[in-house]
DNA sequence: CCAAGAAACTGGTATAACAAGGTAGCTTCT
DNA sequence: AGAAGCTACCTTGTTATACCAGTTTCTTGG
């Protein structure tokens, strides 16, 4: 029971909530989504991102689309479908609630 | 991929921080805890407490002692160790630190 | 004694994240 | 042209946590 474990169990769950608003904000690829969360100090790997991004496609709250690069392999860039955004406002109230809930425990004496 | 399964996942990890702040607040026994927690709209299963008191015990965050009740059978009363007050406070700061990483992604525009 | 309830516990399953790889396309350098 | 290296995407196996649906033990009341 170590402090980065920690870490990595609070953040269940709310990666996919972060994944959906980056993604909701515009077109981007999987690269583009690491770096948005590394500055945000929500530190992913590739083998968490993709078969994330691969649940959520199939689960039809965002699609993409194959994109050439000029400096590279293609790309594959992420937009939110309109079950997406709906799904995001559900998300958005739940973190609301679980702040909220947080909130009430640990004020309490 | 539906909202009472986010639900589920978003409170992952932090069920172990909300029952660190109530047993550091008092000694208490499982069934009070269950009953904070449903009060705060945290709701748990008796078989998602038990192990995760159990884990607390083996790390030796907590501590417990049998007592009689008045009312039924022996109960275990909690109480937090000088290492569960350490470790509680890593988990406030880590806490905050998601707080203001889920801030940061959500506010972006 | 037996039923009912309270309290603690257990075994099997699902989910999500991680670690450590692998595959394929493109560019650069010799 | 061939090799090396980078970029981008993907996969497999492991771990941790929570849930569901039970079981066991103890105590009291009829």
């Amino acid at each position: 029971m170590n402090a980065s474990n920690t870490q990595i169990q609070m953040r269940k769950g709310l990666l996919e909530f972060c994944i959906l608003h980056i993604i909701f904000r515009g077109e981007v690829y999987a690269s583009d989504m690491i770096d948005e969360l590394t500055e945000a100090k929500m530190i992913v790997v590739e083998g968490t991102l993709y078969p994330l991004l691969n649940r959520l496609k199939k689960s039809g709250l965002v699609a993409y689309q194959w994109k050439e690069s000029e400096t590279g392999p293609p790309r594959k860039y992420y937009t939110i479908t309109e079950e997406g955004k709906d799904f995001l406002v559900t998300l958005d109230q739940t973190w609301e609630d679980l702040i909220q809930s947080i909130q009430f425990i640990t004020s309490k004496h």
